[in-house]
DNA sequence: AAAAGCTACGCAAACGGTTTCGTGTTAATA
DNA sequence: TATTAACACGAAACCGTTTGCGTAGCTTTT
């Protein structure tokens, strides 16, 4: 078993200091020819490489960047991730990852653990359990600590840094419409609770839309459904007691839910009901027929943010004060059988 | 932004050694009441933490293990990082994600990237291309430095290391068994190029439950799929030349794919034909009718894996040449309505 | 031949901890 | 009163690198 050879090897092997071997295999002018070679030979006949450890303590850099997100087998996050690792990995950053499982107390110790020197920065989107609570002293902690931060989709206005969000009111207005313009007019909302951000900014556009059109917004077509976990009952009663035109869907999972639903009590999916949903995930692409989605570009998402973040970090400036951007990523509309033929 | 306060700065302060500090902090018997509560206190008040990075140099143990996996966005390797990362974290270990992206030259560089202290171990799923390659010089290096390394799902029996697989061939007799009783004879496979792992057992035990019931093998109902990329035109015509009973797929794509296809011909799902798949995702779980499948509990393998990396990572035991382990985890068969009304 | 200038290298501090060992002070013992 | 033990703390080494600065030894200049 070879271990780990470090420069104080290579220095007493070659009776030489440390130092030297350090500048000879960074090629300093320092060094003499003959010294380098014969230092770099021995390094790279016995695999010498730097140890990130030490050199991390020393720059006070860890070139690592902590992802803390609610959920991993979740298909917007997960492509979220994506995003964030392709880009990172191209800056030769690593990403550290904590599933905060929608829990306040798990995300408060992910960050707490990852804040003592492990990363340089962190990209989150909130938990469930953090957003009910409204409590963001945690994330309070580490802005102040000037430890960069960038949070995404599920976000506060309670702190001061780098967002990224979508258009998620516009794309329910505009999704909306579009079942207006097909002649639709019942059309119902199924969301979630509304401590969620998105949830509440996709209900606003729902209601604009059908304001915009002189629609009377009928408080019994919005479902709100406790998060993550489908009352089918409930959905299946919501079903038979609206007739309904077209369902707006805040994820994938209601949609499919709810066209499976209509589907096997002999509605057509969509000469008699249309859905759209939010997310345009695995399921909206392989259902029958395909769910009409929103895209929200997770993988563009997660760039945008590492990208944002990065910045913050390689950024000396440290005097002058910091300013925060928020940025949008545009969703589209991708049309699926669950509206059109 | 208040920085982050460290020994030093305590002991300065306090007007105490770095030593006396680090120890009363650790309560240690060595430093009197007075001094310890007059640390301690001091240290609640400005939140100190010790710096992770310098306790990893000191430690030559960074708490951080290492996950290199083809691809995220997959259901599959979601869960089995979920079961990781959920252990992990119980046991006090960060886990960083790299994704290879099936490429060779990606999971080289991603490994050198941690193997230089970033991480104590390894837990990985090989990329198609390395296993196309059958190149695993870069985890030789690895094995060779003692770094303990977890293979699972996609593993090869060049390296010698710990192990977590499914009983792959096993699931696929018993699949095919399960047509088998149903009277089904024309029964398909639809799989990828053999260089995988796992296609190659599943393979093997398609043909083992056909043989063992007397059915003679028809090397035109096989069908091989480059990987990754769904060819409609060739699964269409696959369809429509053959008169199938059942199909056998080794993931759900394939599966989904297939049954959207000859339901568009009318062909009814379970009736005519019966279709299982390998995996049980997102996909099977809604799919329409549900597709019966798989389940390869990847959960449980992550968290498997994590065990067993951490207890070699914890092992002392250098001197003592060490063993390695190969961990089954047991399928099961979740009955849908591809194959049952 | 003395002064100056290079060349090529080593020393030591620093990053932030932990830990072993030594030591000054006081109290208990002979 | 001299000896010793206990106590409470500090100095220093160490983990593996980087880097500013000092300097020995040689060459060049005048």
């Amino acid at each position: 078993m070879r271990t780990k050879i470090t420069l104080k090897h290579i220095a007493k092997e070659l009776g030489v200091s440390i130092s030297t071997v350090s500048k000879a295999l960074k090629n300093s002018e320092e060094i003499g020819r003959e010294t380098k070679e014969k230092v770099q030979a021995f390094a790279k006949l016995y695999n010498y490489r730097p140890n990130n450890v030490a050199i991390s303590l020393k720059n006070k850099r860890t070139k690592n960047i902590g992802v803390i997100i609610p959920d991993i087998v979740h298909y917007f996050f997960t492509t979220v991730f994506r995003g964030i690792e392709q880009y990172a990995n191209k800056q030769g950053y690593n990403v550290i990852v904590c599933v905060s499982d929608e829990s306040f107390d798990k995300e408060v110790i992910n960050m707490e653990m990852l804040a003592n020197g492990s990363v340089d920065g962190f990209i989150m989107s909130l938990s469930a359990e953090t957003q009910k609570k409204n409590d963001f002293n945690h994330l309070k902690e580490i802005t102040d600590q000037g430890i960069p931060l960038v949070l995404f989709d599920r976000v506060t206005n309670e702190i001061e840094c780098d967002k990224v969000l979508i258009n998620d009111k516009e794309a329910a207005l505009f999704a909306v419409n579009k079942f207006i313009e097909n002649g639709r007019k019942k059309i119902a909302l199924i969301t979630t609770e509304d401590y969620f951000s998105v949830s509440k900014a996709r209900e606003a556009g729902y209601r604009e839309a059908l304001s915009a059109s002189n629609i009377q917004v009928d408080e019994s077509l919005i479902m709100k459904l406790p998060f993550m976990e489908v009352d089918k009952d409930a959905l299946k009663a919501f079903f038979t007691n609206n007739r309904l035109d077209a369902v707006l869907c805040v994820n994938e999972i209601f949609a499919i839910h709810g066209m499976n639903l209509v589907q096997k009590k002999g509605v057509k999916v969509p000469e008699d009901i249309a859905f759209i949903g939010f997310t345009d995930g695995i399921l909206s692409k392989y259902a029958n027929p395909g769910l009409t989605s929103i895209a929200q570009h997770g993988e563009k998402m997660g760039e945008v943010a590492a990208k944002m973040l990065i910045e913050k970090i390689e950024d000396e400036k440290e005097d002058e004060e910091v300013t925060y951007r928020t940025e949008i990523i545009e969703t589209t509309l991708i049309e699926r059988g669950s509206t059109i033929n």
